[in-house]
DNA sequence: TTGTAGGCGTTATCAA
DNA sequence: TTGATAACGCCTACAA
C-alpha cells in the first residue's frame, strides 16, 4: 500500500512486475495487446501496491477531463437538486461525473468556482447565476469552456441555455384563479430584480387583462425575498387589511413563500381555500405534504437538467455544434389549497 | 482568444511577451521577483491571449490538489445541504473548492464517485455513506487519501468520523413527551437497518424506561423509509386504532415523515397537539413551516459540516495527525405540535 | 532580474 | 508482444 510517501505510480508497477512502463500502460488501456501471463502479472503488482491511476496526468496528457460541473445558485431549494438530479442521469449517460458547486447566493464564491472549473480544465459548466449578464460567462466560453445556463435566459447568443417559460407560469396560474371566480388577487413575490418575479407577474397581467379585469384586480404584494419569513410576513399584511377589500386568492412566485403565507394564514384562523386560496409555483415535495395541500406551477425540474446537461455535452464534443435557446413550458398542478368549496 | 485550437500556455504568454517561460511562472508565482515593466508586459500578453492556469498540470507537478469532495447520500434532503454548507465555510477559510457529489443513495454511484476522486487526487473526502461498512472506505485512506465519515460512526479507527448522539436524540424527544403527561406513545420509523432508526428507537426506550412505564407504552409503527408518504400511511395506520388504545403523541424518525403524519392526521381531522401530540427529528426548515410547527430534535448540521471538513484537512496536512470520532449533542425544538394546550 | 533544464504520471508512437 | 521515448503544462532549482 502506499507505507512509502508517494503513491505507486505506473512506473512502480512497471518495476514490480519485471516489465516495462508501456506494457502497464497497454494492460490499462488495451489489454487485448498483452499476453495473458504478463498482464496477470501486472495486475497483481497494482493490487499489491494499491496501484491508483493519477487522473490528472491523464487529463494533462489527454487535454480535456471527463467532468461536468453544475453551479447551483442554492443547493437547499429543492428545484434546484431535482435539476441536478437530471444532470447526474445525463452526465453517467455519457459516463461523465457530475460535481455541485454552491454558490449560495454568493457572488465571490461563483466567481471562485468558475475560475477554478476553468483552470481544472472541466469538460463542461452547467449554472445557474447570480447574475445572467455577468461577464464570466461569455468568458469562459469565449476561451474554450463551454457553458450552459439554466433556469435563466440571455438575449445573446454565445452559449446554449435553458429554461422554462415563466411568463406562461404566471399566467396559468393567474387563469386557474381567475376561474374559479375569484377577482381580487393578490400577486407575492420580490424583489422585482429577479427576473422571475417580473415575467411571473406580467404572465398574471396578461391573464387579468385577458379575463376583462382591471389591472387593480392584481393586488402586488412585495416581498424583500423568497423564503418562508417573508411568506409568513406577506401573510401578516395580507390580514391585516379589512376583509372587504381584502383578495380571496394569492399567487406566490415559488413555493416556500407560498408556505409560509399558508402557515400564517392558516395560524390566524383563515380558512384555506375558503378565505384565501393559494396558488404555488415549483410544486416542490413539500408542497403536496403542506397540510393543506398546495396548488403550483409544475416545472419539468428533471428534464431541464438532463436537457442541459445534453447540450454542454454536445458543446464539449461536437464541433458543429450550434447554441440553443430551450424554453420549457410549466403546466399546473390542482390541489386543495385551491379547490372550489364542494 | 482561443482562436486557435489549443489554450494558451505559458509558454505561449512567454513567446507573446517576448521573455522566457520561467519569467512567466514568476509572475504567476513570485511576482515580487519581477521587474515591474516585464511584469506589466506579461500580463498584457495573458489577457490577450486569455491565457488560464492549467490547474490540472500544476497538480500534477504539486502532487495535490486544493479541492474537497463531499459525497452525500441525498442532495434532496436539506438536513445534508445545511451540513454541506458548513464544509463549504471551512473549506473556503483553508482556501480550498468544495465538490458535491449526490449519490443519492445508489450505491454504483457512491462507488464511482469515490474511484473518481481518489483518482483525481483530492486532498480529502467526506462522505455520509449508503453502508459504513463499505471496504472503499478503509482502502481510500489505507493508499493516501483523507476520508471522513459524516453523520455516521463505526468502531474502527481507520478514519475520523462526526456524528451525533442519536440515542441522545430519541431520549429527549421521548422524554419531552412523558413530561407532558403522554403515557401511550407512537414511534414511527424504519427500516430498523437504520442506524439512526435503531439508536432513536434505543434512546426512546431508555426514556420509557426511565419514567418507570413499561415497555409497551413504546408502540412501534414501522415505516419502509423516511419519507412524506411513508409518514402519511403510518397516520392512516394509526388513526384505523380505536381512539381509545390510540397513541396520544408521536415520536418520528425524522421531519420528512413527522410532515406527512401531519398533513394526514389534520385531514382526518385531529387536532394537533391536542388529539395526538407529534415530534419530529432534524429540525429542517420545512418543520417550523408546518401549519403547526413541528417540535423536532435539532441536530447541529452547520457545525457537523465544519468540524468535519476541519478533520479532513487537518488529516491531510498535518503528519501528526490522529484519528478523532466527534460525537455531537442534539436538542429539543419545542414548538407548537407539543405544546401543552393553555 | 531573467533564462534553462528536469520531472510530476500518463499515453501514444515507433522500433525492436 | 514488448520496450524506449517524447510529449502534455507547470513549477522550482539552479545557472547566467
Amino acid at each position: 500500500m502506499s507505507r512509502s510517501g508517494h503513491a505507486a505510480s505506473v512506473k512502480d508497477v512497471a518495476a514490480a512486475a519485471g516489465v516495462s512502463l508501456g506494457t502497464v500502460s497497454n494492460v490499462l488501456n488495451r489489454p487485448e495487446r498483452v499476453s495473458t501471463s504478463t498482464r496477470e502479472r501486472v495486475e497483481q503488482a497494482m493490487a499489491e501496491l494499491g496501484f491508483v491511476r493519477n487522473e490528472t496526468a491523464r487529463q494533462l496528457r489527454a487535454g480535456s477531463s471527463r467532468t461536468l460541473a453544475y453551479v447551483m445558485l442554492d443547493a437547499g431549494n429543492p428545484f434546484f437538486t431535482d435539476v441536478a438530479h437530471g444532470m447526474e442521469d445525463a452526465a453517467e449517460d455519457a459516463d461523465l461525473s457530475l460535481f455541485l458547486c454552491n454558490s449560495n447566493h454568493l457572488p465571490e464564491r461563483e466567481a471562485a468556482y468558475l475560475g477554478r472549473l476553468e483552470q481544472q480544465r472541466v469538460q463542461g459548466v452547467l449554472i445557474t447565476p447570480i447574475d445572467p449578464e455577468h461577464p464570466l460567462l461569455e468568458e469562459l466560453p469565449a476561451r474554450g469552456t463551454p457553458v450552459v445556463v439554466v433556469d435563466r435566459t440571455r438575449d445573446v447568443e454565445t452559449h446554449c441555455s435553458v429554461a422554462v417559460d415563466d411568463v406562461h407560469g404566471g399566467r396559468i396560474a393567474a387563469e386557474h384563479l381567475l376561474e374559479l371566480g375569484h377577482e381580487r388577487i393578490a400577486f407575492v413575490g420580490g424583489p422585482e430584480a429577479i427576473g422571475q418575479v417580473r415575467d411571473r407577474l406580467a404572465g398574471a397581467r396578461l391573464a387579468v387583462e385577458a379575463a376583462g379585469l382591471p389591472p387593480s384586480a392584481l393586488h402586488v404584494l412585495t416581498t424583500d425575498a423568497l423564503t418562508v419569513p417573508q411568506g409568513r410576513d406577506a401573510g401578516a399584511r395580507l390580514l391585516a387589511r379589512p376583509a372587504r377589500e381584502r383578495p380571496t386568492a394569492a399567487m406566490c412566485v415559488n413555493d416556500v413563500l407560498a408556505l409560509g403565507l399558508l402557515q400564517r394564514c392558516v395560524g390566524l384562523g383563515l380558512d384555506v381555500p375558503d378565505d384565501l386560496a393559494i396558488v404555488g409555483y415549483d410544486d416542490i415535495d413539500f408542497a403536496s405534504a403542506a397540510t393543506v395541500p398546495l396548488t403550483s406551477v409544475r416545472q419539468p425540474r428533471h428534464l431541464i437538467g438532463s436537457k442541459a446537461a445534453e447540450l454542454v455535452i454536445d458543446e464539449a464534443g461536437d464541433p458543429g455544434h450550434h447554441h440553443e435557446q430551450v424554453l420549457f413550458t410549466p403546466d399546473l398542478v390542482v390541489r386543495a389549497s385551491t379547490r372550489r368549496p364542494a
